[in-house]
DNA sequence: GCTCGCTGAGAGACCGGTTTCTCAAATGAC
DNA sequence: GTCATTTGAGAAACCGGTCTCTCAGCGAGC
């Protein structure tokens, strides 16, 4: 009779035992050794008579043993796991950093433990208190958290890697963009197209990115390469590029720099609705290389950012840290000037 | 001087003591009662002498005492964890998956691991096998064991839980999409329209979700409702819809299923390039709904996969497998059918 | 006033490993 | 042949909790 929630076959012959899943005790036991000497043979350590060493392979593979992870990070004081946390799952941003940490971290031997705070400040050091009491370290992506928090917070996740976002005046390593290189490789690609009157759609007024982004245009606008900078305010959606199309259109512009792909995309819908044709009126480029900007009509042009080198490298940093190395700090990944169909020359 | 990696500001009245973490111990001697006392505060159990309780929670709060979930998980024999195994993190199938379970799971206390396999079928047992010794339970996504596999290892892995996938004669909980029903209302909805004259972009052909829609459209149109089912082999992804669209003009239909929006994408913008209109001149579908069908030019007229609700419900089974219920079996879902602007009439 | 029963808290076993310490046996040196 | 040194393996402590068992102390009942 199964002991188990389920029963086998109704069969006599086939009565599973029970196999309460092997212990080290047991092997030790079947094998007529002691549990220290189990312990050895399955990590290797020290060393132990190879007739002995058989013996205890032998058992341990009769009684399908294998170590409890947890009883192990118990006793040696790591779980082999490290936790990403994210304000939003949706974003195809944070999707990619979570693969390339996933696979990086994967090829290592750790796990990956994921938390979403959905956006909610006061979540993410909830989440990343709770998370790093299980893990071995942290890897925070964009944190939402004021600056001061995270510096408090700071000693009490490490190790912590920051993708996304730079902590001042601490240790943590950060990896992140640079978003003032990738607007230049934009603007000039768009000048070597013959264009004199850009506009900018700007992203949400709090977002670090969007300063940067605004900053960098500012900058190249004043070196007086003789152009003509507009803005719009707009936001971080499709639906605002969107809502914007019109806009767009008033300000006699022959191109247009979308605070994201996002937007980008809205934009490119409402101008094609308006008959607005792209290219040929207008050339937009977006920012990030969503998996999508390839199979918009036409294709966007737009700043590569390398999200799973972000993720694989936070690996890295998370790696030397967990080896009580110091990691390098604030890593700047310029992101790669991508031309596609929806820029093209002013005069066409 | 401080003993920790990382010395905080170099001056001498800010000695922070090493805090090795508090433990149950420590907090037991501050409040000098038993390590059982402390636990039975910190979990409500059994009755404690309110002055008692209070001085245990004064001597936590002073330690900054938090129980480890590690040792937790060794003596209670669970860990809040459960792990999602997915095939590809890439697929936005897999991500909203993801995002509903860690919802889900994360307002019941409980957290997620999450392992990818690459679609190598090799590494799913042993990644599966792996999480299940750190976790409480297991969800599949989409595996691609075969079902002997599955079924040899359900008992290993249980509690055990199954998203799009099911796996006949076991108690294994699935939670599926019902891909005959959302065809069955995308071909009502283009017959609707006047199409007479339908082509079947197909998938892999080894995908089970393939047949599911073809045999489905195959069903409909043995009904005799008066329409004709032509059917070109192409794939799963956007370049194979783009391959296809000069083919799809030859076959001189008025509307095309695509086997999901992903191929759909792809004959929209193959169709845009050799100057099909459409609506106008061609109807197109696609199946899952993926976040950026409302972006394409057309919007996408597809069947909506609750792929959200696919990875709650997971956790809802999974929350019944813990708590020694049984959880029903063979879930399916209903897609939606989302009509958008890819579709319109066959005479305009 | 004494016993019975209940309540509250401590002692200690346990979860399943790792690792230090200890000691017996085997090896080598003289 | 004897003693010092190395090697191999067991005993036991430890990681940080939970939980059963036991018992002291108290109020109720006769």
């Amino acid at each position: 009779m199964a002991v188990g929630a389920r029963a086998g076959r109704r069969s006599d012959d086939a009565v599973e035992p029970p196999r309460p899943t092997a212990t080290i005790s047991r092997v030790a036991e079947a094998a007529g050794v002691s549990r220290a000497t189990v312990s050895r043979v399955m990590n290797g350590r020290s060393t132990v008579a190879p007739e002995l060493a058989a013996r205890v392979l032998a058992a341990a593979r009769a009684l399908e043993y294998a170590p409890s992870p947890v009883a192990r990070s118990l006793a040696l004081g790591r779980t082999a796991t490290i936790a990403l946390i994210v304000p939003d799952l949706a974003n195809p941003m944070f999707q990619d950093v979570l693969r390339g940490l996933s696979l990086a971290a994967g090829l290592d031997g750790h796990r990956l433990l994921v938390a979403e705070s959905n956006e909610q400040v006061e979540d993410e050091e909830v989440l990343a208190v709770e998370a790093r009491r299980r893990c071995d370290g942290i890897v925070l992506a964009s944190p939402r958290l004021p600056s001061d928090d995270l510096r408090r917070l700071a000693p009490l996740l490490a190790p912590l890697v920051l993708v996304n976002r730079e902590l001042p005046d601490t240790d943590v390593p950060s990896l992140s963009v640079d978003h003032g290189a990738g607007v230049r490789d934009l603007v000039s690609h768009l000048l070597s197209l013959g264009h004199r009157r850009i506009v900018y759609l700007a992203g949400p007024p709090a977002s670090a990115s969007n300063r940067d982004r605004l900053a960098a245009l500012v900058n190249v606008a004043d070196q007086g390469r003789g152009f003509e900078l507009l803005q719009l305010p707009c936001g971080a959606m499709f639906e605002d590029g969107h809502a914007v199309a019109g806009e767009v259109v008033g300000t006699g512009a022959t191109a247009v720099v979308a605070y994201n792909d996002m937007v980008a995309f809205g934009a490119l819908s409402g101008l094609h609705e308006l008959g607005v044709r792209v290219p040929e009126q207008i050339s937009i480029t977006g920012f990030d290389d969503i998996p999508f900007a390839r199979f918009t009509t036409p294709p966007l042009t737009t700043a590569s950012v390398p999200k799973n080198v972000l993720g694989r490298e936070a690996w890295g940093r998370m790696k030397a840290l967990l080896q009580g190395e110091s990691a390098e700090q604030r890593i700047h990944f310029r992101p790669r000037l991508q031309v596609r169909g929806s820029t093209g020359r002013a005069d066409a």
